[in-house]
DNA sequence: CCAATCTCAGAAGTACTGAAATGG
DNA sequence: CCCATTTCAGTATTTCTGAGATTG
């Protein structure tokens, strides 16, 4: 996917989409790898996250926090629930349901992600000053609000 | 892949890397969507655009300059001489190669594609003032400069 | 009878590997 | 004999679809 930067096509230089798909790409390879020295991978830590900051909760509601499908929530839980990290048990007030709980170990795990997930931040950043990351960050997420709301509209 | 923005992890929610995907994924979206109405697909626009730059090539080359792998560019090459838009000849100077060809047919279909990206370029960035919009791309090649110097190095 | 939840099997697109065939 | 180029077959990963089984 690497492309021999000084030979591309001048019209795909500066094109925002295609700038914004190389940050990406980058951002998602340094989080990705910090992921993998902990044997986690992004959808791993998406859902830890979950359930650590809203509680215990079904897959349906899992799915919804973490954007994760609900077929492949099944096989994500799967792999927690081998490392003692989540629990699923059948939820008792409606049997449709599995209750997803955090166990003590598995929040542990979780502050170790966050930390290298803090690093990687701050690399992904380092070329750029403090302010310059506050505007970074600042548009990007004011692109993500207006998309979100002209999905919302219609 | 979408969340339900307003029950996320907060700690993800102005995560840098986080912010780079979304905006690369609606910017993908947009695009993608934009060429499939022209039954194109992104790297069917970055061949074509190098074929137009660059001038005729080998495959090899081609590889180079689109990140498109050695292997794929052999079906999409066949894509686009199916509609008539590139040519595959064998090299007379070194009959290892093929000589890809931008023929009159692709030149029109790829100034058609460039209105279609232009467009929703413009669109990605309309939530954005003039400034901003300048001031978010020069962020962004910034750090994409910065990571391409580092692994020049490496 | 309809809707929601979980699960599984698998499709589809993309990224990538390895090796064979041909030629320099 | 070694290297470069094209091609093919196949792997790996992710995203997504559809349907079956269970329960509300």
């Amino acid at each position: 996917m690497e492309i021999q930067t000084d030979a591309m096509p001048s019209r795909l230089r500066n094109l925002p989409s295609r700038l914004l798909n190389l940050g990406a790409a980058h951002a998602s390879r340094l989080v990705g790898e910090a992921l993998a020295s902990a044997d986690a991978r992004q959808y791993h830590y998406a859902l830890l996250a979950a359930l650590d900051e809203f509680g215990a909760a079904s897959q349906s509601a899992l799915s919804d926090r973490t954007g994760i499908y609900r077929s492949d929530l099944v096989s994500t839980i799967n792999e927690l629930t081998d490392r003692g990290l989540v629990e699923r048990t059948p939820d008792p007030d409606d049997r449709r349901r599995n209750v997803v709980t955090l166990t003590p170990e598995g929040r542990v795990f979780l502050h170790r992600l966050d930390d290298l997930i803090a690093r990687t931040q701050k690399e992904l950043l380092a070329p750029l000053s403090p302010s310059e990351r506050e505007d970074l960050t600042r548009l990007l997420a004011r692109l993500h609000d207006h998309h979100v709301e002209e999905r919302r509209r219609a």
